[in-house]
DNA sequence: CAGCAGATTGACT
DNA sequence: GTCAATCTGCTGC
């Protein structure tokens, strides 16, 4: 079998911005309804450091149903509903209690695209269907339900991909967080460079 | 309990 | 560039 899953372990990271970037050039697949699998190679991500980081919903220490898996241990996604239409996938990681999470915000669409296109309601294969955190979810299909599943699964999972370089990967401020402080000019959106499948605004010009 | 802002997107001016 | 869609959680009366 050529087929690399990427392991709980990978997840276990204490660093939430070195999983981040290694996230990059790995593919994410989900097994949802009954449409077939869909999914494509990770281009985008976002770190989000938990209790440190005004821009986590767990800064502080703070917990809510909504937030509650976050401190779960590493592995398992964290779905979240965003200005009440979007649903925004991020994966889980550290340990048992460390509420960091990695936000995947585009995909670069691989396999069932037929599906993912039904989803997103669109006809024409172009960066639309998945780059954007809101859209990925929908063209993956997952929803506030799968929060709390494990990424290690038959519903969501992870392949290993094309090794990324430090050279492949950009860093820029992460989006939509100027209300963070300080914390929103860390360099914690990390992206493959010259991809098109990356979201808007672009990295490097 | 009302008001408001938010890890966004797409339609429209 | 502006704005509405509308769930979650925080602030303040």
């Amino acid at each position: 079998m050529n087929v690399a899953r990427l392991p709980e372990c990978f997840f276990l990271g204490t660093d939430v911005t070195e999983i981040s970037r290694a996230l990059l050039g790995n593919l994410i697949f989900t097994r949802i309804g009954r449409r077939g699998v869909t999914g494509g190679m990770i281009v985008e991500t976002e770190a989000y450091g938990g209790v440190d980081d005004r821009a986590s919903h767990a800064f502080g220490g703070r917990r809510t149903a909504r937030t509650e898996v976050m401190y779960r241990r590493g592995g398992v996604a964290y779905v979240y509903l965003c200005y009440g239409l979007h649903s925004l996938l991020n994966i889980v990681t550290n340990r048992e209690g460390v509420p960091h999470a990695v936000l995947i915000r585009a995909i670069e669409p691989l396999r069932g695209v037929d599906i993912m296109l039904r989803r997103r309601g669109r006809r024409q294969i172009n960066y639309t269907l998945s780059s954007g955190p809101g859209v990925v979810g929908q063209a993956l299909g997952v929803d506030r339900r799968h929060s709390g599943i494990s990424v290690t699964g038959n519903v969501i999972w992870l392949e290993s991909g094309r090794p990324m370089v430090s050279d492949d990967i950009c860093a820029a401020p992460r989006i939509g967080v100027a209300y963070a402080g300080a914390d929103a000019k860390r360099l914690w959106r990390f992206g493959l460079k010259d991809n098109p499948w990356v979201s808007r605004p672009r990295f490097c010009g």
